[in-house]
DNA sequence: TTGTACGCGTTATCAC
DNA sequence: GTGATAACGCGTACAA
């Protein structure tokens, strides 16, 4: 910048005006300096910049790859989420870190930021971390979750409405007089746990509904696949299924064809997500749809709403179900 | 960190040695000082860090979120592809920068670079950027690239053996006696142009064979299945279909089904990346593996070589066919 | 509208 | 083994 200054012979700092906009310059001499600073193929240090804003301009995204990985994921679904994240960072000129190492208690992400790498997280989804979520609020640190959004949350979250997800999926249930329903997922996540309440909620008053659970320690497609095959050896049939994802979903269908138990003549189905092959599949999956679309752009306005000291609160998305042959 | 060393009776260099583990330093030192900086609750500002040496310590990864958004996404391939990046660069205590905004020509890549927000770049796949790619080449940044590994790359490529897994596909279908096949993809791509190679290379010699391609824009599944059913209401019928991924191929089975086409009967097909839905996929997927677990830690060690100022060499991954049903 | 002087928090260099 | 000092490149007071 030094170099710049001297070449367009004014002071530093006017270059630096310059290269923030700042009102206070003619326009004379910045177009001057502009043109100075493009032909010398300059850009600005954006760690020198930082270090003297004290502002990482820069979001900590994280995601469980761990649960994700080696053919553990579970939907298209998360990546469209952080595709959404992305772009809406990139309207507000921020930085994506993703999935930083080495987050696991309270004192990483308060180090991470005291460090002056991010300003804010984005976290999707709770999984099992509720405890390291409600240390995390207290800590004072910015940060938004995606994912069940619940009264008491002493932080911000914003996520689909999970509850009337699963109780769109039993009602329709009801309708169809089925009375031996099968819930597919890991209620550890809370998202997922608010899923099977609302289907539970659904069920409320009307005598003779049995719901089972197929519990699941991941989102792995397999490993649903497997559990999928051991359950319809060793349990009653069901006669409706809701699964936490439309992949899931898939494995299901699969698993339950091959012992000759199938939809929709033998039970009817209701996914999660509506992902594009689910329209197609055979047979064509019903399913409840997420709002993806503005979901990133959400849950970065909240965040640099707390980045700036402002509070932000919960919100919660549009959900609505999609019906199809299932 | 002045705070530190005050508190701690040593100078500011000491704190700083200490907390780069330096062996200049004396054990009892180390330890007081890093009880008292772990008392504080303090972390080294990385700005300051990565002024003072001018290194970002972090690494670029750009991905074409354009074309996997709003239901566009090809295959969970992608992802898991990232997710081994993630890690890879986890354990070398590198930032993943995720596709920072406004990468469209060389000069922004030079201006990221120069401004020292990363240190390099890994891009994921070419796309219709080889141009682009040969320019970076010769602005000596540190880059690498996921895709196709050709003779003459100016540049250190990483990729599967892409002719290699048209070629096996291609053998299939010759063994089977197929004589009209069908290429599915987008062969801008160069690494789906390879693919579309291998499978002309193995028809070679032998007469009779016709092969159609459907061309692709993009990698989204809703466009692969609406444009299959146009194909297959105007084109004569194929009796051996290649997709670019396993999500194409299960678009291009539901599509050709309601037109009354099925495999395995009518036709064969194969599809590449073996995801884990294929295998139970109704019929299940015979498919070409990528070794997406080995990928990213490949590219980061590749992409660190050059960091460092050594040179690369690109590397072919290796590549077998599963074969199932179809 | 522009320039001068300083400090952000770290590490490298040298001396002790 | 440890300490003093300077410098990395920028933005912000304040003065002109």
């Amino acid at each position: 910048m030094d170099d710049i200054a001297r070449l367009a012979n004014v002071s530093k700092p006017t270059v630096s005006r310059v290269l923030n906009d700042s009102p206070l310059v003619s326009a004379k001499t910045r177009d001057h300096v502009l043109q100075i600073a493009r032909a010398n193929g300059y850009a600005v240090n954006r760690n020198a910049q930082r270090l003297r804003q004290a502002r990482a301009h820069s979001i900590a995204v994280v995601l469980d790859f761990g649960s994700h990985r080696s053919g553990a994921i579970g939907d298209p679904f998360v990546f469209e989420l952080l595709a959404g994240i992305s772009e809406a960072l990139s309207v507000r000129r921020q930085d994506l870190l993703l999935s930083p190492p080495g987050l696991v208690e309270v004192a990483d992400f308060v180090d991470l930021y005291r460090s002056r790498a991010a300003d804010g997280f984005i976290l999707l989804g709770q999984g099992a971390r509720g405890a390291l979520l409600r240390d995390l609020a207290r800590a004072a640190i910015p940060f938004v979750v995606w994912g069940a959004v619940e009264p008491n949350t002493p932080y911000c979250a914003v996520g689909s409405d999970n509850l009337l997800g699963g109780r769109l999926a039993g009602e329709r249930f009801r309708a169809m007089g089925k009375r031996r329903w099968l819930f597919v997922g890991n209620t550890d996540h809370p998202e997922i746990a608010l899923r099977a309440a609302g289907l539970r909620a659904a069920a409320e008053g009307a005598d003779g509904i049995v719901i089972d659970e197929l519990r699941l320690d991941s989102m792995a497609y397999s490993l649903t696949y497997e559990r999928a095959v051991h359950h319809i050896a060793h349990h009653p049939r069901p006669d409706a299924v809701f699964t936490f994802s439309d992949t899931a979903a898939m494995a299901v269908i699969s698993a339950f064809r091959e012992a000759g138990h199938l939809t929709p003549d033998d039970y009817a189905l209701v996914g999660y997500n509506n992902i594009p092959p689910s329209a197609h599949f055979t047979p064509a999956i019903t399913t409840i749809e997420q709002q993806t679309d503005i979901a990133g752009a959400i849950l970065v306005e909240k965040l640099m709403q707390m980045v700036d000291r402002a509070t932000a609160r919960s919100a919660v998305l549009p959900t609505r179900m999609i019906v199809r042959e299932t």
